[in-house]
DNA sequence: AGCACGCCGACT
DNA sequence: GTCGGCGTGCTC
């Protein structure tokens, strides 16, 4: 028999596959695509996939080396994976090696020979006469203990991580294994199956006209590629539209992939699903150890589990029996990972949707811009979805004219007015300030020396607790000086003000009000946020501040004043989704507040009420302004009108990318066109000099042959070693 | 990305 | 004399 080869995909960056030979001691059984494979790789070893099971040898067959191993160890991938991966690689431009690495659990990429220990869940022993005893105790002296048995009874074996996530203790769980009402053993290692008692039909909601259509025009294409974007405000029932939907794709056996925002997943969502349908649910998010990770994967992989609720990296979940796919909050810019390959979880999930030809329903109540000119073009199903009659709670805009009016700490007459106004009717007020800090900057009041970062030539920000200066671009850290180190002065003081500081002075003016601050800063400790978020629906606090993490996925109904402080940022920038991302924010925002029986009120302060971006979205409401600001991106032959690339390069020295990227666009590239390089908004960044380069096309086709070209040129170029580069597929933040 | 190799500066 | 700084180049 001849020899034979195969092509591997090995974890670095680099845009090629790597032949090895297949010794005739491992060629049975026959290898097959999606194995890991050790193979030695320089002067290491590492963990390869079987890319092409029955390669030609396209290398110099003397330096082609053996592999030494294949782990068959039931955690290959599918064939089916394999080409959705490669899919992805592709489309990026971005090395397989690395898309396999980042779509696999960190233990699966490990060379040492760990045991992959099999998925737990907890389950309720039966019932007898010493068990009744025991609950009815319980139900009088541990409610928390009860309630957490109660739900573990009610599932077929449900994992730590989900009851850890619905805000149980393993304190309590251990309680109730040691009364022997509860038992831990590995999850059933087969299919799932739809039962009689899967559905709990009391649960359901009657629909509405709108939700039932859109749930029959998505079972009306279950085993076909169909895209549907369902638009509707909070509280216009999209997680009834998303549960109906899955009835009949969990009937026919099939799995359900979910994804969500990087804080999206709340107890309550969770709870909703597990509410409906009594079937194994895999989570996947950042809460999860490697071990967690790896059994989430596992349930997928071998089919236990039904469901699938996940961040963005969940789309390369193993689901072999996948029939549908729904993304919730599409325009969520966590979705789109912002360092190494950087993907966008939506446009993936899609791909992958059309691959195995099943639908994907996007849910949102401000839909990107890409997404809503694809609806209105007809590439995807439109619904939209009112409220229903006579349970209005849309909030109210109102902007402030700062220049109107007198300002104490950041904080208008007016809302300060109506601050108290909500706090004397025992309501609660959230308050919106996207900078954390005290201050963003400190100068010195004699010389107007300001405290800059080296590294990044950025004002230092002033946290007061911590009594240090931080910068927010690149984590450096300094003592507060106690003189300008310029001209000797002690009066150095802050300038402007950030969340911490607005605490503090909420402190004195509400002395009767007790405060909440909730940003990175107040959440780091691992599950902070959740005590904090509980702590206010408890109504324990009176007023939030918080920056952009308030804006996401959480729903106050007492809160029924939003203030947003600052919202002027937004509307010079150079970066043209600037001013969509504002209005989703403000809008989302708006969301946050009140419910049917208290409509809640926001207020908007802005020293250019003028400007027509703002007087649009609030006259005229987010469709409107949408719908304008497409009419003018397709004028100025912007996405979602052309497709754009971002080339980025930086280097120690000031020069080299500039001239690394200005070399690359010698040549003249068919069907499209360059911007730059021009120096990053942020030009210095943690001591790198950073350019950028967009490539711009009226056709996708166009921008991939264009990038191909481009990437085939990079080894010739002069400037190529001393720089650092990343491609962007798609950008959406070019500031960075 | 690792990792080795190699060529210069400040230590026991 | 040698330990270690990081620039450069290679990985089937």
């Amino acid at each position: 028999m001849s020899e034979q080869y195969i092509q591997v995909a090995i974890p670095v960056p680099m845009r090629q596959l790597f032949t090895y030979r297949v010794p005739e001691a491992l060629s049975d059984p026959a290898i097959e695509v999606g194995e890991r494979v050790a193979v030695p790789f320089g002067p290491r070893k590492v963990i390869g996939i079987v890319i092409d099971a029955q390669a030609q040898c396209d290398f110099e067959v003397s330096k082609v080396k053996n592999i030494t191993a294949r782990l068959n160890d039931n955690f290959n991938l599918s064939k089916s994976l394999v080409s959705f991966l490669q899919l992805c690689a592709h489309y990026y431009h971005h090395p397989v090696g690395d898309v396999f690495q980042q779509a696999l659990p960190i233990l699966l990429r490990k060379i040492e020979n760990i045991t992959l220990s099999p998925p737990m869940v907890w389950q309720a022993q039966p019932s007898n006469e010493n068990n009744k005893n025991l609950l009815s105790k319980l139900e009088k002296k541990a409610a928390k203990q009860y309630a957490l048995y109660q739900i573990i009874n009610s599932h077929h074996g449900i994992s730590w991580v989900e009851l850890r996530t619905l805000g149980y203790s393993k304190a309590q769980l251990n309680a109730l294994q040691s009364k022997a009402l509860i038992i831990e053993q590995e999850q059933v290692a087969s299919q799932y199956t739809w039962q009689e008692n899967t559905l709990n039909k009391a649960d359901r909601l009657v629909l509405s006209s709108e939700q039932a259509i859109i749930v029959s025009a998505i079972n009306h294409s279950l085993a076909q590629f169909s895209c549907h974007l369902i638009d509707g405000v909070t509280g216009s029932g999209k997680t009834e539209v998303y549960l109906q939907a899955m009835e009949e794709v969990l009937a026919n056996n099939q799995q359900v992939l979910v994804i969500v925002p990087e804080i999206g997943l709340t107890p309550q969502t969770l709870n909703r699903f597990e509410q409906r349908f009594n079937v194994p649910i895999a989570l996947h998010h950042s809460g999860l150890n490697d071990k967690e990770r790896l059994a989430t994967w596992l349930s997928a992989h071998q089919g236990s589990a039904a469901i699938v609720i996940g961040t963005r990296s969940a789309v390369f979940t193993p689901l072999h029996r996948l029939g549908l796919i729904i993304i919730d909050e599409e325009h969520d810019s966590s979705l789109k990972q912002q360092d190494s390959f950087r993907y966008h979880g939506r446009d993936m999930a899609i791909l992958r949707a059309r691959q195995l030809d099943i639908p994907i329903v996007l849910g949102t109540a401000t839909p990107s811009f890409e997404s809503l000119q694809n609806a209105l073009s007809g590439k995807y199903s439109y619904h939209q979805l009112h409220n229903r009659a006579g349970k209005s709670n849309k909030a109210k805009i109102a902007l402030i004219d700062m220049n109107q009016q007198q300002v104490e700490f950041g904080l208008s007459g007016t809302l300060k007015h109506e601050m108290k106004k909500t706090l004397a009717r025992g309501e609660q007020v959230l308050l919106f300030l996207n900078r954390r800090g005290y201050a963003p900057a400190i100068n010195c009041q004699e010389c107007h020396w300001l405290a800059e970062c080296l590294r990044c030539d950025k004002p230092y920000t002033l946290h007061q607790k911590q009594q240090l200066l931080i910068c927010h671009h690149c984590g450096n850290q300094q003592r507060i000086p106690p003189q300008c180190p310029s001209c000797g002065s002690v009066r150095i003081a802050p300038l402007g003000q950030g969340t911490e500081q607005l605490e503090f002075r909420l402190e004195e003016l509400f002395p009767d009000s007790s405060i909440v601050r909730i940003d990175r800063d107040s959440t780091r400790k691992k599950g902070e946020l959740a005590k904090l978020l509980q702590e206010v629906t408890d109504k324990k606090h009176q007023l939030l501040v918080g920056t952009q993490m308030l804006a996401k996925g959480h729903h106050f109904p007492d809160v029924t004043l939003v203030a947003v402080l600052d919202v002027d940022g937004a509307l010079f920038s150079f970066d043209f989704r600037a001013s969509e991302q504002m209005a989703q924010l403000l809008i989302q925002v708006a969301g946050r507040a009140g419910r049917a029986s208290k409509p809640g009120k926001v207020l908007v302060q802005s020293n250019f009420v003028d400007h027509p971006l703002l007087q649009d979205l609030v006259q005229n409401g987010y469709h409107h302004f949408a719908h304008q600001a497409l009419t003018e991106r397709k004028q100025a032959l912007l996405p979602p009108f052309t497709f754009q690339a971002l080339l980025r390069a930086d280097a120690n020295y000031p020069s080299y990318p500039e001239k690394f990227l200005r070399a690359l666009i010698q040549q003249r590239l068919d069907g499209c066109e360059f911007a730059g390089p021009v120096p990053a908004a942020m030009e210095k960044k943690a001591g790198k000099f950073r350019y950028h380069l967009i490539i711009q096309a009226k056709s996708r086709k166009d921008l991939h042959r264009a990038i191909l070209q481009l990437l085939t040129q990079i080894p010739n170029n002069e400037w190529q070693s001393k720089v650092r580069w990343s491609l962007d597929i798609d950008p959406i933040d070019l500031n960075w």
